[in-house]
DNA sequence: GCCGTTTTCGGCCCGACTGTTTTCAGTCG
């Protein structure tokens, strides 16, 4: 864990016991909120504690912060974290993960009926003892076991501790859609989308919300007939008026990554809301998040003396919140809110892609955002064929790629060292280069490069050498092994490999798995300031098990103007689909299409590789 | 504990829903 993460935890699980103690709980936010900032930093915060000033520089970062940050980073630990855990139960705090079960819940389970885990809160279920606390009957007992069975599928069996899983987004997207269509197809001419985080574009999804817009009471009633009863339902949790929620089960597996079965034995809930017509802007808008843009956004609001709600925009008539909400008030909205376009002008500000909306300082922009987009994409640098573990031939993969537009297709095996993954030696690979070079002439309508994936071995050396490197049209490097190396060792390795005259891109950079394995941590700050001076592009790896780089890092990577690649690692025809997601993790970032080395045209992509030769 | 086009104090987003209550507290997104 880099110390990015480890302080954000820590942090965290102050900002918890806070409220769970019934601190006050805007202390408890602002260090929730600091959590927030030290995570999604691309730069090691060890590094900026040197200067207390640049810490405070961060948003949410005040003086107070500072000196925790500092006092973690030069002893490892922050006093005022153990003094918290010192005055409740550590058990405590996985209690948050249950549905349903809040801060102020948990502590009166802790303080009148003993509960210190999820161990005696069954126990306590199972007595009858929670009866005696206030607020608690019989019915909030049966929703909370629900609730209890469902955290135990998700967090993989036992509940040990195991935060509840999220969904990958390729796995979380798809399933909308077919939702969305199913839904379309039961009530023709509804506008019905998806929100959340998902259409943010996040690498992982919690659920997954509906959005659906019924003209009248009899099609928001087939709506959510059609909802609660589609295929592959396994409970309905509500079924209200507006809104429904179900669980869905998944399928069994994770394509060539194997088996899930944490994921494929829980489900995923899915939520629909149906809203008015004439708020879908300001519903879409609510509904897609992030809280803290919301947050953001309704304070914006207020500083115009307007408020800010799902329905849309309104004068600020109450601001004590004595009375009625403004849209049962019949008030007048100052704007229209049937799209989000309208909302946002009336906000003085201009459109904000989804995928930025995660109040990281897009709301200082007063133009909008004018981010990379799929149909930009025009080149695939990493594809790997039969030669190696790849599903398709050389002509294969090309005519897919011509299928889809591309004007040009890197054939890049995997080298000698990756023997699982069939790695090409020396003598295979210049067979295959004659291969591609043969298949180069028959396939007409698309540029095929014989490349290489090529192995960054442990310590930084590419696993073939120079002059079989040269001869290669693009060289991707990338790390397969060793990836427990420390952060300093990482960014020596990956330095070197970005250091060497023939290659173009840096695959995957960090080698992690969503899910799976957390992969290294080098310094990204140095990474993408030797990758911009030796014009090297970082990878936006497009599966959705990888999308690696991260957000946080291609922010990091766009801010500096250095050249990204976004490449679909293609092993299989299905893969080229997948490029949309990195194309999502490549617009969290705040990239454009020109730094993009796969949206150039042909002559401009071919003449950067020839630069290296 | 943070923050400032109400700047060093006094604020800090908004509504739906649920289950528990006889008017509201807690959770959620």
């Amino acid at each position: 864990m880099s110390s990015n993460d480890a302080i954000a935890r820590i942090l965290h699980e102050m900002s918890q016991m806070m409220d769970i103690l019934g601190e006050d709980s805007f202390r408890a936010a602002a260090h929730a909120r600091a959590a927030r900032a030290v995570e999604s930093l691309s730069v090691d915060v060890a590094k900026l504690a040197v200067d207390k000033n640049q810490l405070r520089s961060l948003d949410g970062i005040g003086a107070k912060m500072a000196d925790k940050i500092h006092e973690y980073v030069t002893t490892g630990a922050i006093r005022e974290h153990g003094e918290l855990l010192g005055r409740l139960p550590s058990g405590l705090l996985c209690l948050l993960e249950i549905q349903g079960l809040g801060p102020k819940t948990i502590r009166s389970l802790w303080q009148q009926a003993g509960v210190t885990d999820l161990a005696s809160l069954e126990k306590a279920i199972d007595s009858g003892a929670l009866l005696a606390i206030p607020r608690m009957g019989q019915k909030s007992i049966d929703k909370l076991k629900q609730a209890i069975a469902f955290y135990k599928s998700q967090a993989g069996g036992a509940g040990e501790g195991a935060a509840a899983r999220r969904l990958h987004l390729g796995i979380a997207m798809p399933i909308a859609e077919r939702v969305v269509e199913l839904l379309a197809s039961a009530v023709p001419g509804v506008k019905i989308a998806f929100a959340g985080s998902l259409r943010r574009g996040k690498e992982t999804i919690g659920d997954i919300d509906i959005l659906a817009a019924p003209r009248d009471q009899a099609e928001a009633d087939r709506l959510t007939q059609a909802f609660t009863t589609m295929p592959g339902v396994v409970s309905v949790l509500a079924a209200g008026g507006t809104r429904a929620s179900v669980q869905v089960g998944l399928g069994d597996g994770l394509g060539r990554w194997g088996r899930d079965p944490s994921a494929a034995a829980a489900g995923v809930q899915m939520d629909l809301k149906l809203v008015p017509p004439e708020s879908w802007g300001a519903a879409m808008m609510y509904f897609t998040g992030s809280k803290e843009h919301n947050v953001a956004l309704r304070e914006r609001a207020r500083k115009k003396g307007l408020t800010l709600n799902e329905y849309g925009l309104f004068p600020e008539d109450d601001p004590d919140r004595k009375l009625e909400p403004p849209q049962k008030r019949g008030v007048a909205a100052v704007c229209k809110a049937d799209t989000e376009e309208s909302v946002y002008a009336a906000l003085g500000l201009p459109y904000l892609p989804p995928e930025c909306r995660e109040n990281l300082g897009e709301l200082a922009s007063t133009t909008p955002p004018v981010l990379i987009e799929v149909a930009d994409i025009k080149a695939e640098l990493h594809a790997h064929t039969t030669a190696s573990d790849g599903r398709l031939s050389i002509i294969e993969l090309a005519e897919e790629a011509r299928s889809r537009g591309f004007h040009t297709i890197a054939v890049t095996d995997h080298s000698r060292s990756s023997a699982v993954a069939g790695g090409l030696s020396v003598e295979r690979l210049l067979d295959h280069i004659n291969a591609v070079r043969a298949a180069a002439r028959q396939v007409t309508g698309i540029t095929i490069l014989a490349g290489s994936e090529v192995d960054i071995l442990a310590d930084g050396r590419l696993d073939y050498d120079d002059d079989i490197l040269r001869m290669l049209d693009v060289v991707v490097a990338s790390p397969h092994a060793a990836l427990s190396q420390s952060p300093e060792v990482a960014t020596a390795r990956l330095l070197k490999a970005i250091e060497n005259p023939f290659v173009h891109v840096l695959g995957h950079p960090t080698g992690r798995q969503i899910n799976r394995r957390p992969g290294l941590s080098p310094d990204m700050q140095m990474l993408i300031a030797a990758a911009k001076e030796r014009n090297v592009a970082l990878e936006i790896n497009t599966h959705w098990m990888r999308l690696d780089l991260r957000d946080a890092h291609a922010r990091a990577a766009a801010a500096a103007g250095c050249l990204v690649a976004l490449d679909s690692d293609v092993h299989d025809p299905s893969d080229f689909d997948n490029l949309r997601y990195g194309v999502m993790t490549a617009r969290r970032g705040g990239v454009i299409a020109s730094q993009c080395v796969n949206t150039w045209p042909a002559d401009r992509l071919h003449a950067w590789l020839k630069s290296k030769r």
